[in-house]
This record gives C-alpha cells, sequence and structure tokens, in this order.
DNA sequence: CGCCTATTTGATCTGATTCAAACAATGTGG
DNA sequence: CCACATTGTTTGAATCAGATCAAATAGGCG
C-alpha cells in the first residue's frame, strides 16, 4: 500500500523498495470510532493506515469538535509525529480499520538511508498542508453547498487514486454530524445541503455508498480543482 | 535570522552551520502589496523573509480571497516548493520586504550533507501545517471575537520568538480587511469585534501598533494554548 | 490641500444555528 | 422473531451571528 503510494510519486529503486519493505510493522486492527493516538501524547511510533477510514480533530474549549482531515488507505496520518514530538491534535478511527505501526526510529534510519524514500515522505506531509490550505477556503469563503460537494469530490478522487472506487461509486462510511465537524457545519444544514445536491441530481448517498451522477456537475458545484492534491508526478525535486 | 531560528530549536554543528552561511542568497526588496510567487508558478527557488511581513492566500472562484498564514522575519514561506513542484497558492508582500532567493538545488545539496538541517527544514513545514490546523479551528468554530483574539495572540508570540516585540507591544501592519479575509469574516465585523477587544480593556490597536493590555485576558478570550506553535527544544527527532 | 486608503457607523438582510421532535435503519439479547 | 436500545437522518420553527450595502470619517502623504 505504502510503496504503491510512494512509487506513484515517483519510481523507486531496487535497494530502496527493499529497505521499505525491511521496516518493522506491527499490525493491529482498531475498532470504529477508537482514538488512536490523542492530543497531548508523545508517539514513538507512526501509524500506517492499511485499511478503513480515519480522522484528525481536536476539541474547542466549548467541546465543539473541528476535523481537520479524513484519512483512507495509505495514508500516514500522524507522519509529522515524527518531527514533532507532542501531538497537537488527536487521531481516531471513523470505522473498522486495520493499521501498522512503525518506529519513529526505523523511518528516520530510512529517510538516511534512501533520502529520496525521506523527501518523498516529507512530500506526503506537504500534500497534508495542502489539503488543509483547501478546507481552510471552503470553511472560510464557500457556502455550505459549494463545500460540501467539494468535500466529496476531495474524498472520491483520493480514493480513486488509491484504487478505492469502483466506476462512479465509493464508499461513503462519513455520517452528516461528521461532514458539519470537518466543515464547521451544523448536522442539520450540512442535512439540508445533501438534499438540495440530490435534488440537483448531482448525487446519490445512502447505506454507505456514495454514488456520482454527475461529475462535472458536482466539480462546478464544488469549485473543485485537484491542483491542489499534487497527485500527479510533478514531484521530483530540484536535486 | 535563519541560523537563529534553527538553533532555536536544536544546536547547529560547526559544519551545519557553515554550510547553511554558504548558500547562494539574492537578496532583493520588494514593495508592499506585491506578489511574490504566483499560483500556478514552478519556481525553482524559495524565500527567506528577511525584513517585513507577507502572507500567503488563494481566490475563490467568486473572487473572494482566503489568508492561510502571515509571515514574519525568519520564515521560508513556499519551503514547500522545494518538493512540490507546482505552487496551488500565492505568497505576497504587506509591507516593503527584505526577502533572499535561494535555490532549490542548494537546499537540496544542504539537506544531503547535513541532514538534521534537512530535519530541520522538514520540521519547520510541520509547523506550518500545525498553524493551519489551528486556523482550521478558529474559522470552523470559534466566534469572531475568539477567532481574532486568538489570531492576536498567535502573531504576538511569535513576533516574540524571533526578537521583534518590545514589552507588550509590536509592529501591526496587517489591516482589518486583511484580519478578514484570513478568519472568513468580513471588514465591518472585524473592526466591530476589534472595538470589543478594546473595550474590554485586552488592547490597544492603532496607528500599526498593538499594545496587549492584560495578556492573560487576551489568552483566555482567544482560548489561545500556544502548543501548536511548538516553539520549544522538543525536537529532537527519534534517530 | 487634495487624494487615497483604512477605519468607523448605521440599517437591513440572510445563511446557518439551535432546539425539539419524529423517523428510519441496524443491531442485541431474550 | 420480536421488544428495545442505539445511532443516524430528516423535518419544522424560531433565532442569531455575521454579511451586505451605503455612507461618513479619519489618517497619511506627495
Amino acid at each position: 500500500m505504502l510503496i504503491r503510494k510512494l512509487r506513484s510519486i515517483s519510481p523507486l529503486s531496487q535497494d530502496e523498495e527493499q529497505s521499505i519493505r525491511a521496516l518493522p510493522l506491527s499490525v493491529k486492527e482498531i475498532g470504529a470510532d477508537e482514538i488512536i493516538v490523542r492530543e497531548g501524547d508523545r508517539p514513538f511510533v507512526c501509524c500506517l493506515l492499511i485499511e478503513g477510514f480515519a480522522c484528525r480533530y481536536k476539541l474547542t474549549d466549548q467541546g465543539k469538535r473541528q476535523i481537520f482531515s479524513f484519512h483512507t488507505p495509505g495514508d500516514i496520518p500522524d507522519l509529522q509525529s515524527l518531527h514533532l514530538r507532542t501531538m497537537d491534535h488527536s487521531l481516531a478511527t471513523i470505522t473498522l480499520c486495520k493499521v501498522a505501526f512503525i518506529p519513529h526510529e526505523s523511518i528516520a534510519n530510512l529517510t538516511r538511508r534512501c533520502p529520496r524514500v525521506g523527501d518523498a515522505l516529507w512530500r506526503e506531509t506537504l500534500v497534508d498542508a495542502a489539503l488543509f490550505r483547501e478546507w481552510m477556503i471552503g470553511i472560510g469563503r464557500r457556502s455550505a453547498y459549494t463545500r460540501i460537494a467539494h468535500l466529496l469530490c476531495e474524498v472520491f478522487v483520493r480514493l480513486q487514486a488509491v484504487g478505492l472506487t469502483s466506476g462512479n461509486q465509493c464508499e461513503w462510511p462519513i455520517t452528516q454530524a461528521e461532514i458539519g465537524d470537518a466543515l464547521g457545519l451544523s448536522t442539520v444544514h450540512v442535512n439540508r445541503s445533501l438534499q438540495e445536491l440530490r435534488g440537483d441530481g448531482l448525487i446519490e448517498l445512502a447505506g454507505g455508498c456514495l454514488k456520482v451522477l454527475t461529475w462535472n456537475g458536482l466539480k462546478e458545484a464544488g469549485e473543485f480543482d485537484p491542483t491542489y492534491l499534487h497527485l500527479s508526478g510533478e514531484a521530483e525535486t530540484a536535486a
């Protein structure tokens, strides 16, 4: 999963692929809605998501929740903990997940042995930040309708990139309350906006399954331009 | 400036400091409100801010602006362009700025010769992302009053960290319209909220100068917890 | 002085919240 | 296989934080 993702950015040498495969993984299953890493923790491992959906979030003093990102297989949602000792937010599962824990030390050694792999990991964290920026635009400057359409596009495209869509459909385990917490909206308003999107013939969304009826329509509704995902192989460093 | 900043995280060896000093810099002055790097560009240099204030932003399809971050001396606002070829947003000056351009190639070589410096730079980009997350909370889940107080705290603390405050005062060249674009508010509402903050005896803000009258009060009003800035020396990698 | 940009004020409107309750789907244990 | 609990979705009505529009005021500066 991880190798596939890194390779999609730039090809790996024999030695690099070997070194990645040699990483010591400790695989665990974690139930739905459980916390993997908590704000304030000082973890010594990173978490590679193999199966399932997860999210990162933080709570306001008033107990309101802001979700920063949704994560799908292939992601390392807390890769940042490699260089930022203290977690400033939490990571939790949404569905039942299979995750692999990798010691910081092993990753650090890997980046020393294979600097190009190190760059690729650095790059992952930069794409992460790019998503944050895009979400900020949504929350700060776009209407609820547009925001939600945009999120649907983003998740769909990211799932597509790791082969987890079939045709115009994908799994959608994210509740309306979670969408609200991600986009700074109330559950009620999310519900009404979703109905609008359905009414406009853009999507079907029920029973944990998203069906995109008009991709171009949804894309326009969400002002979605995938540049910020930096999916293409435009990665290579100047070096 | 850059050396001071990196050293504040972890001490540098003689060789490391030497290598940083050897970076080829091309220093320029750039007038206020000018674009340094534009969305869509594929720069081959990074920009180290030496003097002045800058910001990163992106425009909505409807022409609304979302500012993602404000930058102060010592920052490398577009360090990400080292690994993400295409700019997905723009970088512009707020005041007259002195900036130093450094070729990607030199930075990449530096990270190869001095992996610990590379880690420190990676870390900088991770702190950057941490600020985005904190801004997301504000925009998504906090009131205008709280959001603005939080921003005042953040900028003040960051200026303090690079020695650009004097007592409880600092320079404040950011207009109310810019605050609005950063926090997802209208200028009018920013103005009224600022008046509230003044009325509550927390700040004085006029003539490009911010005076913090009650630090604890402002901190509370903004629900400000500086953990997310990762300023302390809790940096060292597992390696 | 006169121009330009930033701040302030007033009045009005609206997108989104809140509160409350009904409804649907799914699972659980007896 | 049904009663019951649980969790998620939907609907309605009232309310509000913040937007919008429009115009006045205040600084700074060539």
